[in-house]
DNA sequence: GTCTATAGGGGGATAGAC
DNA sequence: GTCTATCCCCCTATAGAC
């Protein structure tokens, strides 16, 4: 693809990424992606739907480069694909920042428009199971209740981190140790006994 | 007190609970605290006067109910101070939903504006300090690095369930089920072996 | 201190040509 | 599909009476 489509969901994450969400003015939007506001309004209808498609965009994004691996490279074992996964979240790369910076937003603008939640809400659980599952892989006789627990926890802690991260209160190593600290106080806690 | 100024403060801490620092408007704050528009900006100069006010009556007030107890209440043990500082966020009343509803929005403004930072950045270390020297308390033997690591995690965990929660993804007892798991996991984690 | 009335402008959204 | 031009609402902030 790279449609104009495309072009303007890229846009719209970085504009996300400098100004938030509250600071997205559609005019800047068109500026970034070297268009005009009419065919913005014409793609998504409106600045909710402009949000709602940027916010599945950095998802598939998000997806792709927590996934997928070079076409040579050894495949992961589930513990090292569960590190990968939460852990890749917290990187200094444009990429990756956007992602998060957009993500945080989205989230916070959620508890305050109702339009955004159903989507977030769906988009969440998809990365819990998926992290639950990992963690059934590592802990095969863990009981499923305990295992979407420590998803849900885990998951938590990753945004939480890295809304410190953004805000300048951690530094991104330290966020990187802490998060592994918590994959491992999860994996304890769900080790047979 | 309870001053025409305080009622305002009180106002603006509800007007910002259900629309969002972002979703603030001076005609609705007014009509809130039963005043005009002109008195408004008579205290507080501006906008982002109003806000800076607003963050900081929360502020108080979040250290009033998290730790003020009752004159003849049983004093607590560190255990049970170390789930009543971090499940007293956890709770839906309006009192509470309108001081989270703010923290987040405070931490979500930080990320685009530096000026939030530094307020944030102490606040949150306060906090980190607390819940560390308590975990202290019920594991003396766990060193202070681990403590601090522990504390920063529940911390961050609880901000990150907290905005779940609020964006409604989350229901507020299965909030507090997984922090109170949260909790557990880390002290498992500082046991002495 | 408190109100009413209003200026002033930013920015979302649309119309209509191409 | 894409652009230009523009409307007009909403919301901040101020002026001035009481």
């Amino acid at each position: 693809m790279a449609s104009r489509n495309t072009r303007i969901l890229e846009a719209a994450a970085r504009v996300i990424a400098r100004r938030g969400v509250r600071g997205l003015r559609v005019e800047e939007l068109a500026a970034e992606a070297g268009v005009s506001t009419g065919l913005i309004y014409y793609h998504f209808k409106d600045r909710t739907g402009i949000l709602r498609h940027t916010l599945e965009f950095i998802n598939d994004r998000a997806e792709r480069y927590t996934t997928v691996r070079g076409p040579d490279a050894p495949p992961l074992g589930p513990r090292e694909e569960l590190e990968q996964i939460l852990l890749l979240e917290l990187q200094d790369t444009a990429e990756v920042r956007e992602n998060s910076a957009a993500w945080g937003e989205l989230r916070a603008s959620a508890v305050f428009d109702p339009a955004l939640r159903e989507d977030l809400a769906r988009a969440t659980l998809v990365w819990v199971q998926e992290v639950a599952a990992l963690l059934g892989q590592v802990r095969p006789m863990a009981p499923a209740a305990k295992l979407a627990a420590a998803a849900e926890r885990l998951t938590a802690l990753m945004e939480g981190l890295s809304m410190r991260w953004l805000s300048g209160g951690l530094a991104i190593d330290h966020a990187r140790t802490l998060m592994a600290g918590g994959i491992e106080a999860e994996l304890s806690g769900l080790e047979p006994r």
